[in-house]
DNA sequence: GTCTATACAGTGATAGAC
DNA sequence: GTCTATCACTGTATAGAC
């Protein structure tokens, strides 16, 4: 009988996933229970406030990872390379439309009003960083807010229409579309 | 004492708002009955089938909305006039983005699994359709299918990040360069 | 075609043993 | 930090009166 000794650390991807697959009111408690294989005790140790805990602390989550590995390089460094990295690290992330944006699945329904800043945050600061990649290779500043505005969006639409689809390609395209698109502007500068 | 006699074609518009403003999991029959003001005796006498029928008729009755006001046209009618009239329809049918896309919603958590093929073929439709008018405005079949595809998941995006943002100026901003977007292909021919 | 009353499974959440 | 047992409540669905 083998017994696994967990950290917060180690539940939080494990929870993720259910959320992402069967979102916040299809991820019922015995339906992450029997994914996880962790019982509603475990789960109610980790996270005392239940589910909503749970959802905050996995987008808080998710938040950190992309301004760490996104938004950070987008603002800080070279912009050329962090926008090439942007697309790098997207497509990963995504697992090449595999993967959903949970972030971007709550806005959809009911859930958006109860994460509503974190969500309204994440997508803004995306924004911003890529426009400010931008601007620093010579775009104007509303060219620069015009495509980034645009590029998160085609994101977006490119995993709900691949994962409508059913179409890991669809994602791939929109990805190499968007990409494409962006760097006609910075290499004019 | 007021008693409102329903039939059906008065009950999807009704059930169809509680769908998008909660997702399918989070329309509870109690919500709906507050909200529609039918009771669960009533609502199982139009849909005996439940949750999974009323929303099969939700999602055909979307589909063939579609399909008469902008799939069609796209397809049959003069293709520079069909596209401007689905720039139209589309700002005018999202409330300018204030109401979501239940099919690109439902696509994106465990809901997609049970109505997959409506999904499907309602972006496989729009995509083609939108391709096809294109192609009689004199572009190419490639560019063609390029171009629908990046306009379709545009528009998904910009509702996805206009509830995100709580902002509806972003969608009729994401409208108004597709729009343009696209009339610089079918302008040239 | 409307409704209320009811069944009973599944829900989130808690207590307490190990 | 793990688990099972149990709680009150809400979920979908049905029956039958009007």
């Amino acid at each position: 009988m083998t017994r696994t000794v967990f950290e917060k650390s180690d539940v939080i991807p494990l929870v993720t996933e259910v959320f992402r697959e069967l979102g916040y009111e299809g991820a019922s408690l015995s339906k992450i229970t029997a994914r996880t294989r962790l019982s509603k005790g475990s789960l109610y140790y980790f996270f005392p406030g239940g589910k909503e805990q749970m959802v905050a602390e996995i987008l808080a989550h998710i938040d950190q990872w992309f301004i760490n590995n996104i938004f950070e390089p987008l603002e800080k460094n070279e912009p050329r390379a962090a926008i090439d990295h942007m697309w790098r690290e997207v497509d990963a992330y995504f697992q090449s439309g595999q993967r959903i944006c949970l972030l971007g699945a709550f806005a959809m329904d009911g859930t958006r009003d109860r994460f509503d800043t974190v969500i309204r945050q994440y997508f803004m600061r995306w924004i911003e960083a890529l426009s400010t990649a931008l601007v620093r290779t010579g775009v104007s500043k509303e060219t620069a807010d015009q495509i980034s505005e645009e590029t998160v969006a085609g994101i977006q639409g490119g995993l709900v229409v691949s994962r409508a689809l059913n179409d890991d390609s669809f994602f791939e395209r929109t990805l190499a579309r968007l990409a494409q698109r962006l760097s006609t502007y910075h290499y004019l500068n």
